[in-house]
DNA sequence: CGCGTTTGACCAGCGC
DNA sequence: GCGCTGGTCAAACGCG
């Protein structure tokens, strides 16, 4: 630098820009330095964020009209399935029992959640299918799946719970909590209906989702409402575990569990396990679809994009050591992505090195790792992983969602093929909605944090291809705003007030390193 | 008074 | 069978 600097005056201030401009602290480099007739570059460069702020524009537009008719799609299907669940109930109570009027009125709100519910599935392969080029065949022959009224895995575990409820409108508490809150109980009571049964919902019953995060307060801010029901030292931990179980719906399953990390009490653990019943706000479905999302993919070794077709993997499935389709899909796409939710304090999100093992049943999302390389910065990493060790295995069962991560897994292994890729990667962000779930978990909680602090914020996402419109994507889909609730921690593309994009390396690789400026 | 938290007791699973 | 541990229950308590 020295040398440089001394025998090359005229490029100190390149030098220095290139130094400056590597603010990102993650591993590479930042964009080569701008020739010497800097004013035509900057034109350049301002040319061309002007370009990509009217490309940006209109996706927002399409994206927009999109969202509108998404929700329109929902409100009709909506009105369908109740439809559908109304002719059923009329033929229920005419062929079984007759229920009494007064009873069969109760049951209407809690059929509405959880038609409601499903519709959260539905919205997804709506969208999926809508966005999603001629590539991925629409999977389920049920014409109920492609209604969307099934949910995936955890969701099956609904539909056995739901007739009793239906059967009985005003279940005694006792009994809605022998299904729901005692997990050695569904045992027990799953054993009369078949070992097949038991051993998914066990597997069900273990799913959980972890998330570490650096945070002072007590509890991070997931949008639900929490009642503390217990609290216990656990061995190996001087701080207490909180036990917190869901509050907004009378018999939500959803618990949570809170402690301090023993090596790092700046770190905040929360375990989440159990699917909700309700509805959610904004805020909270967020975080919520999120866990649910990884908790399917941990349980399935389906789809991730799967979430709306009910699976029929056999048990050998669940006790298969391996989920090639989530390794697959992890191993082959996200362990190739960096998204980088940075502001003044430098937040990375990074997805990487996963491997899932159904025996272990827990997936940690982590946004409290540092970045390796930037030490002392204020840097947080979401590493999705695993409590087990790697042991992926390539061997893939012939079901559709494996076709599908290895059609990620073929598109990513080609990064010749820059077009291919950036279609390979959009494909996974605007038609996967755990992914879209990450990220709007990711940017929501980012954004909600950062609101509160009045500063400005940014998102930058990096790309390892010169295509960044995935990314732009990535960002746009994951804070597209809901329908019902543009929140607080909700990012607008209109409040990304600038745009720029330079160039940066990782580990050695050439990237596109894109930085949407918000303003606000 | 109602709601949420605290905390000791209880229970089930697991390893030895 | 026993002990350990994690998870849950429920009475007591505190707060608005």
């Amino acid at each position: 630098m020295e040398i440089l600097k001394s025998n090359h005056d005229g490029e100190e201030a390149a030098v220095d820009q290139s130094h400056e401009e590597n603010t990102f602290g993650n591993g590479f480099n930042s964009m080569p330095s701008p020739p010497l007739s800097s004013n035509k570059y900057e034109d350049q460069l301002i040319e061309s964020t002007k370009t990509e702020m009217g490309e940006v524009k209109e996706e927002n537009q399409r994206l927009k009209k999109l969202l509108s008719k998404v929700v329109n799609d929902c409100r009709s299907l909506q009105m369908h399935i109740f439809d559908i669940v109304k002719q059923d109930k009329s033929k229920a109570s005419t062929n079984d029992h007759q229920l009494p009027p007064n009873l069969s009125h109760h049951l209407e709100p809690e059929e509405t959640e959880l038609v409601s519910l499903r519709l959260g599935s539905a919205r997804y392969k709506m969208v999926d299918e809508m966005i999603k080029t001629n590539t991925h065949e629409v999977e389920g022959n049920d014409p109920i799946e492609r209604q969307g009224l099934a949910l995936g895995l955890d969701c099956k575990f609904d539909e056995h719970k739901e007739p009793a409820q239906l059967k009985d409108p005003n279940p005694k508490e006792e009994e809605v909590g022998d299904q729901t809150s005692s997990p050695g109980k569904i045992t027990k009571l799953n054993l009369r209906s078949g070992d097949d049964e038991v051993l998914q919902q066990s597997h069900a019953k273990k799913a959980r989702v972890s998330v570490r995060v650096r945070c002072e307060t007590p509890t991070i801010m997931d949008g639900c409402q929490w009642r503390k029901y217990g609290q216990k030292t656990a061995k190996g931990n001087p701080c207490p575990r909180a036990y917190y179980r869901c509050s907004v719906g009378p018999a939500c399953p959803v618990r949570k569990q809170v402690q301090r990390c023993a090596e790092d009490m700046s770190v905040l653990i929360t375990t989440y396990e159990g699917n909700h019943n309700h509805h959610l706000p904004f805020s909270a479905s967020a975080m919520a679809s999120t866990t649910t999302a990884a908790a399917s993919m941990l349980m399935t070794g389906s789809s991730i994009s799967n979430l709306g077709v009910r699976t029929q993997l056999p048990t050998s499935a669940f006790s298969s050591p391996t989920t090639p389709a989530i390794t697959g899909f992890m191993n082959s796409s996200l362990q190739s992505l960096n998204f980088d939710l940075s502001d003044n304090s430098r937040t990375l999100l990074r997805l990487a090195n996963t491997t899932i093992t159904p025996s272990y049943s827990t997936i940690t999302l982590d946004l409290a790792a540092q970045s390796p390389s930037t030490g002392a910065a204020q840097t947080t990493q979401l590493n999705w992983f695993s409590s087990s060790s790697n042991n992926f295995s390539p061997s893939m069962p012939s079901s559709w969602s494996s076709k599908r991560c290895m059609s990620y897994a073929h598109n990513m292994a080609r990064p010749m093929n820059q077009t291919s890729l950036t279609d390979s990667v959009a494909k996974a962000i605007t038609t996967d909605p755990s992914f879209q779930s990450a990220i709007r978990a990711a940017i929501t909680s980012y954004v909600g944090a950062s609101a509160g602090r009045g500063s400005s914020s940014s998102v930058v996402c990096e790309q390892s291809n010169n295509g960044g419109k995935a990314y732009k994507s990535a960002a746009l889909t994951g804070s597209a705003p809901s329908s019902s609730s543009p929140q607080k921690g909700s990012l607008e593309l209109s409040t990304l007030m600038a745009m720029s994009r330079s160039k940066g390396t990782v580990s050695g690789s050439s990237v596109d390193v894109i930085r949407w400026e918000n303003m606000k």
